[in-house]
DNA sequence: CTGCATCCGATGCGATACTG
DNA sequence: CAGTATCGCATCGGATGCAG
């Protein structure tokens, strides 16, 4: 994280948030990190994964696996039975997403009551 | 991050959730934790800002503000000079989140050509 | 200089219906 | 079971114009 001392953005490091946005993206949208770390304590199928998100319509389940499986965060395994089975599974690089994620998390869940305490003084003071 | 055995949600992580959700979304939004980078070196005025990000739009810059400023990651202050000056500046709590998001951005740029190839390599086969 | 108001296109997500 | 197709709505972000 390189900021020039009058606190302008180096060229290259405006290069590397590029890359670091589509990180972000990820993380930020609504489902991908909860898949992510619930596919952390073992693969799932389809219809598993449906039930433990619980409110995820299954369009968007679909989308969001095939967004975590082109990143290679996510492998999809059919196993060519009747009716037809689809397991999805963290691959390494996914795994090694659960960590950095959790710091995150972690701060989040320490923080919580903060960022509620300063909402409601700021929406309070805002009328 | 507590799961049940069998990979469902427990009842109160899913309540944890909804309070992560919200700091994800901000991690998630375009130009927030870019903000908060550029804070880390020093508070700054509005239009050093914006030069500094190079690219958002002054509405969004602004609401993007409001919104860090709400959740009590950036301090807001005017000074009553003619014309006004107006600095932003992180708070202890926009501070403390300076590292949480810094090991995501580390693991993003070591990671960064893992999904790029990953990526290729989904798109060459998806045809 | 630091905003707010307005418009507008792009994207995200949910609901529903249908299929191999 | 594991999807695809279509729709509609809400939110986001950019552009522009105006104001204290």
């Amino acid at each position: 994280m390189r900021l020039l001392g009058n606190g302008q953005l180096s060229p290259d490091f405006d290069a590397e948030c590029r890359g670091t946005r589509e990180i972000l993206n990820r993380v930020g949208d609504k489902w991908s990190v909860l898949l992510v770390v619930i596919l952390g304590s073992g693969s799932q199928r389809f219809n598993e994964l449906r039930r433990a998100l619980d409110g995820i319509s299954q369009r968007v389940l679909t989308s969001t696996l095939r967004g975590l499986e082109r990143d290679g965060l996510v492998s999809r395994t059919v196993r060519p039975t009747n009716p037809p089975q689809v397991e999805y599974a963290l691959t390494q690089l996914g795994t090694s997403l659960l960590e950095p994620v959790s710091v995150l998390a972690t701060w989040a869940q320490g923080h919580r009551a903060d960022v509620q305490r300063a909402r409601a003084a700021y929406d309070r003071a805002a009328r």
